[in-house]
DNA sequence: CATCGTCTGTCAGAATCCCGACAAAGTCGA
DNA sequence: TCGACTTTGTCGGGATTCTGACAGACGATG
C-alpha cells in the first residue's frame, strides 16, 4: 500500500468545513456523522486519478482540498471537461445508486484529498436507515437540475452568455454554495474545454464580457462583477 | 371541473403495459401497487400543457397515451425541445424530490392521457415506506445518465453523429425500455429543435448517414438501421 | 535577475452553420 | 379528385467558429 493509497480516518473537525456544501448541510446530524465516520481520506497527487470512466464505483466522494477535473477522455485525447470540483463539493453518487460504471473520469487538477465513503458500507448503512435514500436523492436531484440548466445553454444561447453563465455556475460551486465568489481561477483554455468551443472564441467572448463590465480579466483568474450590470 | 381534468382511477389492466418501462418494473410490487392506487389519470387535447416552468410540482407522471413535449418555452417563442416522452416513460421526480418548481414545459403532442400521482399523497406514502426512496432516487439517476451522455455529445461531437446519437437515444424511450424500436416518428425540424441547430443542418446530416447506410429516410418517419453499419 | 513554461491576445484562411427563400413531395380532409 | 397543409430537399449570402500560428505578458524557479 503506497502512501497515497493510505486510509486517513476524517478528523471531527472536518464537519464544519463540510457544512460549507448545502446538501451535505440540509443532511440530518446522523447521516453527516456516518459520512464522516464510514470515510476515510485519500490524496491524490497532480494528475492522479481518482476513478475512471467505466469503472466499478467504489462509494461517494466528496473534494476536500484540492481540486478535481472531471469529464470524459476521449479515444483521440480530446479532453471534454464537464466539471471542476473544489471544496466541499459531492460526487459519485451515479454509480452509488444503480451500481452501473462510472460515467467519468476524475483526476486531480493539483495536490488534492479526497473523502471517500465505501460503496459497500453506506449501502448496509442505508439499509438500516432507508429514510436517508432521500438525502441521496436529494444528492442526484441537484446535479439534474444544474446539467438541465447547462443544457440548455449549451442548446441556444450565444456563446457570450454561455460564458457568463458557466463562470458563474463555477462561482457558486454548481449549485453546491449558497454564496458566490467573486474570483475563479481557471484558464480560459479550460473554460473553453468545458464549454466545448475553441480557446479563440472563448477569449473573444470574454473580452466583450469585460467590455460589457460583466467581469475583469487577471492572470489565469476571471474576476466577476456587479451582476446587474452584465445581465444586460 | 372540465372534461380534461376530471380525475378517472388507474385500472388495474394498465399494469402490465407500465412494466415496459425499466424504471418502473425494476420497482417492488408493493410500490407498483402504491403508484397505482394514488394515481390517477388525466387526458390531454394536442397542444394542452400538463404543467409548466416555475409552476409548483404537484407529482409524479407518467405518460400513458400519446406524447408530451418537454422543454422550455423562451420568452421570444424559441422552443427548445429537451425531449419527446412517449408511453411508458415516467417524468416530474426532480421537483418532486426537491420540492422545488418545475423545471420544464411539459404539453401534450397529441391527444395525451398521463398516470399522476400526487405529490403530497406519495410523499407521505414514503414516509411509512422510506426504503422506496431508493427507488425514486434510480429514477432521478437514469436520467442523470442520460443527461450526461446527452451534455457529452453536444459539446463535441460533430453534427451528424449527433443526429444519429440522438435517434438511437430516442428508439430506446432514453433509456426506459430495452428493445430499442427500429422506425422513429419524428419530425425533421422538430429533431432540429432538439439538437438545438437548424433543421437544413439537420437534413445534410441525415442524407450523409443515409449514403452511409446508418438509417432510411421516409415521410415524417425515420428508420434505423443495422447499428454496426453506422457505427463506423 | 535571468530563464522557462504557461497563459493571454490577436490575426487570417478554411470550414461550418444560420437564415430566408422556394420548389417538390407526401398526407389528409372536403 | 382537388386543394390545403405539412414535410422534405436544396440553394446562396452572411455570420460565426475552427485551425494554426505567433508575439507578448505573467509567474515560478533557480
Amino acid at each position: 500500500m503506497t502512501p497515497s493509497d493510505a486510509q486517513l480516518p476524517v478528523p471531527a473537525a472536518l464537519l464544519a468545513a463540510l457544512q460549507t456544501d448545502d446538501w451535505f448541510a440540509g443532511c440530518p446530524a446522523a447521516f453527516q456523522q456516518a459520512l464522516r465516520e464510514m470515510g476515510h481520506l485519500r490524496r491524490l497527487a497532480p494528475g492522479e486519478p481518482l476513478f475512471a470512466r467505466g469503472g466499478q464505483a467504489d462509494g461517494l466522494c466528496c473534494v476536500t482540498a484540492g481540486a478535481l477535473r472531471v469529464g470524459a477522455h476521449d479515444i483521440e485525447g480530446q479532453a471534454a471537461v464537464l466539471a471542476y470540483l473544489e471544496p466541499y463539493q459531492w460526487f459519485g453518487e451515479i454509480s452509488m445508486i444503480d451500481g452501473l460504471p462510472r460515467t467519468h473520469d476524475a483526476v486531480a487538477e493539483v495536490a488534492s484529498q479526497v473523502l471517500v465513503v465505501p460503496r459497500e458500507g453506506l449501502l448496509s448503512w442505508l439499509e438500516r436507515e432507508p429514510g436517508h435514500w432521500r438525502d441521496i436523492a436529494r444528492l442526484a436531484c441537484r446535479k439534474l437540475r444544474v446539467s438541465f440548466v447547462v443544457l440548455e445553454e449549451l442548446a441556444q444561447l450565444p456563446l457570450e452568455e454561455r460564458v457568463l453563465r458557466r463562470l458563474r455556475l463555477q462561482a457558486m460551486g454548481y449549485g453546491s454554495r449558497d454564496t458566490a465568489r467573486r474570483r475563479v481561477r481557471v484558464a480560459q483554455e479550460t473554460l473553453a474545454h468545458m464549454l466545448g468551443v475553441s480557446r479563440q472564441s472563448v477569449n473573444r467572448a470574454l473580452k466583450q464580457l469585460e467590455a460589457r463590465g460583466a467581469l475583469r480579466l487577471h492572470y489565469g483568474e476571471i474576476e466577476l462583477l456587479d451582476p446587474i450590470r452584465g445581465a444586460g
